[in-house]
DNA sequence: TTCCATGTTCCGCA
DNA sequence: TTGCGGAACATGGA
């Protein structure tokens, strides 16, 4: 599920729920999803903090501890989040859980464990190492930059947008609509785009995802004219009503429609 | 049972 | 050097 509109809601689940409550301790029965640390690590680093944000930059959501650091988080394909006020039962699928004083309790869940959990000093630094792009709500990123940063790029322009070194936050999903709503083809060479092209396919991409940002990634909630909802469903296109087709980009299975996309 | 999956990374090859 | 396909990771659901 996640991508960037995705891990906009887990920013605002994590807000509404987590902050400035001071950490107990930290269990984590996998230490398969914990990077660079250990679940002794993480707790120690953790404990006796609170959580005073949280910030996004692309498919990462970074929780800042009140004393330094951060805590960081990816979704891979399958993470989410899951806030217990009491002792429940721990979801299925939980990864990592942080106990708070008071008894709540946030979990880390992951069906496949793709994702990872680190605690990072410094979160600048982090995204640098990582070789992260902009973040593609970063109001930052402006039309020329974006156009330049594709000029010297061979190859197609779906993988390009799903490449977190170009541009963070899309996935596949998120590649498919903002092509499809730019009315391109998925594998198009980025080197055969003109600058009226670019312009279309930039300005698309901040709508789109900021419309998608702004429903926090829930497809029902998205505009019927949008190809997500569409995707799972009637698989019509909603612009003409033709089936929409599969394929293969870079070793994902992407959808659009033949005659709306050129 | 087999195939596929909203992510990332690494390898081999062109 | 860049980018692609494929595999790997690990697991569950259709």
């Amino acid at each position: 599920m996640p991508e960037l509109p995705d891990l906009v809601r887990f920013q605002h689940y994590l807000q509404s729920t987590a902050l400035r409550q001071t950490i107990l301790r930290t269990s984590a029965r996998d230490d398969r999803i914990l990077r660079q640390t250990t679940a002794q690590g993480l707790g120690r680093q953790l404990k006796g903090q609170q959580l005073t944000g949280a910030e996004r930059h692309g498919k990462y959501l970074f929780a800042r501890g009140s004393r330094y650091g951060w805590l960081t988080l990816h979704f891979g394909m399958t993470g989410e989040l899951k806030y217990q006020r009491r002792e429940n039962d721990k979801p299925r699928f939980t990864r990592m859980t942080l106990t708070f004083e008071d008894g709540a309790r946030l979990h880390y869940l992951s069906r496949r464990i793709l994702g990872e959990v680190r605690f990072v000093k410094y979160r600048e630094e982090f995204i640098e190492q990582q070789q992260l792009g902009p973040d593609a709500l970063d109001s930052e990123l402006k039309p020329a930059d974006f156009q330049r940063r594709c000029e010297d790029r061979r190859g197609m322009i779906k993988p390009l947008l799903m490449n977190q070194r170009f541009i963070a936050g899309l996935g596949n999903m998120y590649a498919d609509e903002v092509l499809f709503q730019a009315g391109l083809r998925p594998d198009i060479p980025a080197e055969q785009m003109d600058g009226e092209v670019f312009e279309r396919l930039y300005k698309t991409l901040r709508r789109v995802m900021q419309v998608a940002a702004r429903h926090e990634g829930i497809v029902a909630d998205l505009p019927s004219d949008y190809l997500l909802p569409h995707r799972e469903g009637d698989r019509r296109c909603p612009a003409c009503g033709r089936p929409l087709e599969e394929k293969t980009v870079s070793g994902r299975t992407g959808v659009f429609c033949r005659h709306c996309q050129h």
